[in-house]
RNA sequence: GGCCGGAUGGCAGAGUGGCUAUGCAACGGACUGCAAAUCCGUCCACAGCGGUUCGAUUCCGCUUCCGGCCUCCA
């Protein structure tokens, strides 16, 4: 089955069919480099995480190349950077460390390529003069601006017209712009702003430009797929588009653009003065495992609105641990995973990233798991243990081994907790249940839950 | 105001023109000394009003409600 994926521009699931299928092409507009990462952050790379791996499994590894840039040129970034007294590189440094380990933490893998802004303005200028030479720019006041009546098509993403945008605009116009709809290339910077060269004086470049050029600068004029939050459709991404298409003599820019849904967090919209901004950090650091973050994520369809809420992160993490129980069962050595994902679990990720859909899937398979281990059926919860894990790879979970999700990677206490049952073990073989339960209770208030098993034995994991 | 997207059982969340979604919660049962985990069973919904149809939660229209965007927020 081919995939489907929804397109923006023409509003319908399309089947994909890649340009070159030996070098599939994808770029999502990644971080602005000035803060963590907030959770809404984390949805988008999580989803075109979930795309990528999808397309690796289809084209093969090596034939996906899929761009995230860092954004590090930014108004925001020069503003923080002032707040904190902190150098400007020494915070996009900081910033986007902290972004690759929270994504790692998600489970998302790292893109192919992550161009910086800082390392391609010559692209970002030849690019401009391109535009320029092509009448569809033009400099002003030391800015560069790009002429949206030069551009008939403006508009066609984001479904506006031009006079619908100037009815809308809530941004006063600054005099030198042509047409209140033109919007900047490149600005002029002050001495204590940063700063390039260039034939319009020292300044730096407009956000929209950046993604524009460094697409081209990787994966060249034309591409397969485009990604974003719904947000970026306008004005970003209607601006790249008409920045490429026009300075690529109109060559057709990005085949499919696909764009994840919003974030709220308990119906609200995330702001830092409402107080509700949830950042993934904040989360990892109160010892939610990444994976279970990366479900809750996940089971929302990606377009859809997503509400965050500590309910959903409490049913994904009772999701994992019943996934990481099904896996346990039987305490296997080693899961083959050479079958491969299960056809359904594959189907539904083919069918527009159906992510709750291949989720279902997952839980069917826990619940045959535990049902050919209540039967006795040791091949067939071997098989579908195997298809459990598959899939779970495929989602970017279940990566770990049952042992180190359940009890942890530290175990230190383990000799500790093994003393403890076996003398609640003798209490019971000599009724003393009291004494039983009292050292039960006295685990459990550690974190330590401990399951008694048919043959006699007595398990134990972390809470 | 303009454009766009939603409304599914207690909660989350897929899907479908006629056939049990699934998970969580709740309730009953099995297992257990008691638990935990698990299994079996119960609870069977599609905002409202019209229309198309043999038949609509699923298609069309209207209404109500919710959300997003409207120049640099994923």
């Amino acid at each position: 089955m081919p995939i489907q994926l929804y397109n923006s521009l023409t509003r319908r699931k399309e089947e994909f069919v890649p340009i070159d299928p030996q070098n599939v092409r994808m770029y999502v507009c990644g971080p602005t480099v000035y803060d963590l990462a907030h959770i809404g952050n984390a949805r988008a790379v999580v989803v075109f995480d979930q795309l990528y791996r999808l397309l690796r499994h289809t084209y093969g590894e090596g034939h996906v190349t899929y761009v995230r840039n860092i954004t590090d040129i930014d108004d925001k970034i020069i503003d923080a950077a002032r707040a904190n007294g902190e150098p400007i590189d020494a915070l996009t440094r900081r910033t986007t460390d902290l972004f690759h380990q929270d994504m790692a933490a998600l489970g998302a893998l790292p893109p192919s390529l992550e161009p910086r802004c800082t390392a391609h303005v010559p692209q970002m200028i030849a690019m401009i003069e391109q535009l320029i030479a092509t009448q569809h720019a033009y400099a002003a006041e030391g800015h560069v601006l790009f002429a949206v009546g030069s551009w008939p098509r403006y508009g066609r993403l984001s479904r506006r017209s031009r006079q619908e945008l100037l009815a809308g605009a809530r941004v006063e116009v600054a005099p030198y712009k042509r047409d209140p709809g033109d919007f900047v290339l490149w600005k002029p910077s002050t001495p204590d702003q940063p700063g390039w060269d260039s034939p319009w004086g020292r300044g730096r470049p407009g956000w929209h430009i950046e993604c524009s050029a460094m697409s081209e600068a990787h994966l060249g004029p034309h591409f397969d797929i485009h990604g974003g939050g719904l947000d970026l459709i306008f004005p970003h991404h209607e601006n790249e588009l008409a920045q490429s298409e026009s300075a690529h003599g109109g060559e057709k820019f990005v085949n499919f653009w696909v764009h994840n849904g919003f974030l709220s967090v308990d119906q609200t919209k995330m702001s830092k003065s409402l107080g509700n901004f949830v950042t993934a950090r904040e989360l990892l650091q109160h010892d939610v495992p990444g994976e279970v973050i990366r479900l809750a994520l996940l089971s929302t369809h990606y377009r859809d609105p997503l509400d965050w809420t500590e309910a959903k992160l409490e049913q994904a993490e009772q999701a994992v641990f019943r996934f990481y129980v099904a896996l346990n069962r039987g305490k296997p050595l080693a899961i083959d995973l050479s079958p491969g994902p299960p056809a359904v679990v594959l189907e539904a990720l083919q069918d527009d990233l159906n992510t709750p859909l291949a989720l279902t899937h997952l839980y069917e398979l826990a619940h045959s798991i535990n049902r050919s281990h209540e039967q006795g059926d040791a091949a067939g919860r071997s098989r579908d243990q195997a298809a459990l894990a598959a899939g779970g790879r495929l989602l970017g979970l279940l990566g770990r081994t049952p042992e180190e999700y359940l009890k942890g990677a530290q175990a230190s206490d383990a000799a500790l907790i093994d003393s403890r049952i076996a003398a609640r073990a003798q209490a019971r073989k000599e009724h003393r249940f009291a004494d039983a339960d009292k050292i039960r209770a006295e685990l459990l208030a550690t974190g330590i839950v401990l399951e008694d098993r048919p043959d006699g034995t007595t398990d134990w994991r972390r809470a």
